[in-house]
DNA sequence: CCTTGACTTCGAGCGCGCTCCAACCCCTAC
DNA sequence: GTAGGGGTTGGAGCGCGCTCGAAGTCAAGG
């Protein structure tokens, strides 16, 4: 489920939507996708979303009516965070992290290792996980009921 | 600790326990660990092994004076709950699980669904964790800082 | 016109798993 | 006897990451 595969915008679009081939569900917007469609997309609850914003994790533009329109880009960032959240990323790092990209170009060195210290986490965590797995398969094929190896 | 500090003295006492050759540190005690030799030894602290005992995942036999004394089953009982925990099941989870072993036996076959459906989850959970993890890393081989694969 | 429904903001609330405090008890050492 | 360092209890508090409710705005449809 990569962002790529749903992100075929080619909006040289002037204005008002021409009708073109629009897959059935729901078609782009003129440009951009309602916080409704990302939440569908993305299996993040609008509420989270927006929450997201909140605490600064993307800036998401808006139409006229001061509705959130999310681009490619805010889209990607979205698909990025719930990686991160996925691996148990602690918000606050997260917000550090894009805190950086905000900051523009300049600081790659400081995400990168930003990114290069979760990932190492994360592969730890992957070998406890493995680790208490075994045990835990091991408790049920030994399966006695009571105590542990 | 105080425990090895105490021993060749021979206090003229009438109660019972007389003390046996122990070596230093952390030989068992009469029969039983303190709670705060069960916290360095698995690493989980004094106050969580209360908590854990307040919502009956682990009976933990008392001293005279009403101390807890983790015998050789309430150690590997915490070790155990420790794994699962680590595999980030549920509390309540743990406590089902041993709900039932409490209920002693004739239910092993309800003990081991139980782990075993934990099981399924973790190794999804590894998975997903994997998958997350390749998203991230391949965001660090091919920094740009920006949008995602 | 009015309704419907998706959106907006702000702020409060919640579930989880601890974590900590206060007050008290008990045992030993000095 | 007194101090100190363990232990005990019950209950409150906390940090995290959402999750939800209330009240309002806006645009389209009947």
């Amino acid at each position: 489920m990569s962002a790529a595969t749903t992100l075929d915008n080619r909006p040289p679009e002037p204005d008002v939507a021409r009708p073109g081939v629009v897959p059935p569900d729901v078609a782009e917007p003129h440009e951009g996708l309602s916080i409704a469609l990302v939440a569908r997309r993305t299996g993040v609850t609008a509420h989270t979303l927006r929450y997201y914003e909140r605490i600064g994790l993307l800036a998401v533009p808006r139409d006229d009516a001061g509705r959130r329109l999310y681009g490619a880009a805010e889209l990607a960032r979205v698909v990025f965070i719930t990686r991160l959240r996925m691996t148990a990323m602690p918000i606050r790092e997260i917000q550090a992290y894009f805190r950086l990209v905000e900051e523009g170009p300049g600081n790659e060195d400081r995400r990168l290792a930003l990114l290069e210290a979760h990932r190492d986490q994360v592969k730890a965590r992957i070998a406890d996980l493995e680790s208490a797995l075994g045990v835990i398969e091991f408790k049920i094929a030994t399966y006695g009921g009571d105590c542990v190896p």
